[in-house]
DNA sequence: GACATTATACCAAACGATCGGTACAGTAAA
DNA sequence: TTTACTGTACCGATCGTTTGGTATAATGTC
């Protein structure tokens, strides 16, 4: 079989326990294959598997997120298309982010460019959907960070709640927000 | 020396390194102390040196959030002085959070009780300030799990982008969004 | 005060287990 | 016969943990 078999189930397991918790043991028995097998496909090691997750992220980030962004078309339903594609991705907030894990292990170091240029990648896509609709640059920009963050957060706080409610209340408020005209004056709010 | 004198070399320990990066000899030569001692202040090992730094959060989010936010006056000055404490606590973005790690971490099954309650209390802390200015019980809740996700959210992207500035702004922004009015229309937007 | 006892704080060395990784013989397919 | 692949057995290193023990200071006893 071709290593690209294996890609989803190692994506699982590093999502599932990290980069020290997922051994080769455990990944030896998800995937049937005898660690010798292993080092066969991924001759590099846990690095290297790591590594092809990420690249197989890095193409469903180009087929499922920049390519949708990047049609004609209404910027709000583009940005929808993103968070329908996100919400299957984490599993409507049962999965954790492989970015937030990796970034948060003992092998942070290792991945941070790759995980670095990714997430800029995703930002920059979300800014240039706005900027399309003649929102200034650097708005749109701030608003391509909160797209992570919202989703990023949403992740983490679904994990610490055990509850996956907040993820689905963020991907469903997201295009709005995003594509929401800036505050008139600089501090409405209700009461004092 | 007591025990608790070790507490935020612990905490500075696992936020660096996470639960399976920060190993005994780590923790060891930066405490100074050889295993066995360590083992002698914490008979329960690792875990209950991670337990340890837990309650001592517990009293950290006590003290510098939750009593802050019960106090009386103005609620976006209450809202403001809670994120100066975080920007406090977080370095301005540039130290992740604990909770986070533990959650995306392989050891998350052995503290995520506790991370919840922690979160639930903040949230519940936050809404409650927003209900005494008369918002909706519902939409202050709401608006408290959006903190959360938005301060979780940002020192994620502030670790991934390398960069502390999302986390800076976040933090800036967060007491007027929280205190802001719902919006009177669903979708208000700029341009399609 | 002098002495025995106990509690606290600490450490060097070693434990078994598991880690990631390798060597190599063997099998299956071309 | 070559190439691709796999199972077994093994490696050194490091993991968290435990053992056995030593100083030092406090506490009780006479």
């Amino acid at each position: 079989m071709p290593k690209e078999t294996y890609i989803p189930c190692l994506l699982r397991l590093f999502r599932q326990y990290g980069y020290d918790g997922a051994t080769l043991a455990k990944i030896s028995e998800a995937t049937g294959l005898g660690k010798a097998s292993l080092y066969h496909h991924f001759p590099g090691g846990k690095d290297e598997m790591v590594e092809a997750v990420l690249n197989f992220l890095e193409s469903w980030l180009d087929q499922n997120i920049l390519q949708p962004l990047g049609k004609t078309g209404d910027a709000y339903t583009r940005l929808q298309q993103m968070c329908d594609r996100l919400n299957e991705f984490y599993e409507g907030g049962e999965q954790p982010c492989l970015f937030a894990v990796l970034l948060l292990g003992s092998a942070r170091d290792v991945f941070h460019a790759k995980v670095k240029t990714l997430f800029q990648t995703w930002i920059n896509a979300i800014a240039q959907v706005l900027i399309e609709t003649g929102m200034q640059p650097e708005l749109a920009h701030q608003r391509g960070e909160d797209a992570a963050i919202a989703v990023q957060g949403a992740l983490i706080l679904a994990q610490g709640l055990d509850h996956p409610a907040p993820f689905r209340r963020v991907i469903q408020q997201l295009p709005a927000q995003l594509c929401q005209a800036e505050m008139s004056d600089n501090t409405p709010r209700t009461t004092l």
